[in-house]
DNA sequence: GTCATATACCTTGTGACGCAAGACATATGG
DNA sequence: CCATATGTCTTGCGTCACAAGGTATATGAC
């Protein structure tokens, strides 16, 4: 079953880029109000059309990580028909905490965007 | 000895940020022509005002990891005074993945600054 | 001379964490 | 009863930024 994806092989950046990202992301998704683990995962593929999508495996530490912090708290429901659910909300800490992230990530992103668009790429070969 | 600092606790993502971007920025610093490791870490810091900055420590593995997937070459220089002097110089394929890299990049971060100012934030309480 | 400082390179250890892979539990429909 | 879908959780692997330490060469001070 030599299936082996050459395009694949190529390994890609975005996993190590979704690192300083993920919190950030998963406490964006909170904003609008409570949510459980399955819906984050699915908004996170839909608003992205797929290009930051995460896997279950990755997201539920996070939530473990962001709960531990203060900046969720959990809810258990567990509807007449269904699997219980496990729904997240910011809390004001949380909400505060968005904040500096956003302006974190903000802040390296416009300058990885002025070192890449910088003029003082010269041409002068000293050979 | 309660020297804890709060600012310092709340922890920084930059470290986190800077995983994926690491390859990316060095390859673009090395883009105008040859330089050397403690040139590059200098330029770093210089052209992002210490934003971006790293040290030595996390510099020469990033160097060795390009050296060995071919994306730049090697050269030593020893001057008459001075200590010897490692260049380094993108090869071909090096340039070539600092163009992938670069579009790597720039799809994630179009696709985070899509994310975080998507209007989807409605504030619908469902209460 | 020697001692401090600057330049320049390199190595080790630590902690963090995305993700694949799998496990488990509850429903629903053939 | 068995397959599939929904939903949560855990383990292990591999990767890597960084601090902290080390080495070697030059230069200026005393």
């Amino acid at each position: 079953m030599a299936v082996e994806n050459d395009a694949e092989d190529r390994k890609s950046i975005e996993r190590e880029l979704k690192r300083g990202a993920l919190e950030l992301i998963v406490l964006h998704l909170l904003a609008p109000g409570e949510a459980y683990g399955y819906e984050i995962v699915a908004k996170l593929t839909a608003e992205t059309n797929g290009t930051l999508a995460i896997t279950d495996g990755t997201l539920y530490p996070v939530l473990y990580r962001l709960e531990r912090a203060g900046f969720v708290s959990v809810r258990w429901e567990t509807p007449q028909r269904g699997v219980p659910r496990k729904y997240y909300q910011l809390t004001d800490t949380g909400r505060a905490e968005l904040v500096r992230l956003k302006r974190e990530w903000t802040s390296f992103a416009a300058a990885m965007s002025k070192l890449l668009s910088a003029k003082g790429v010269r041409d002068d070969d000293d050979r």
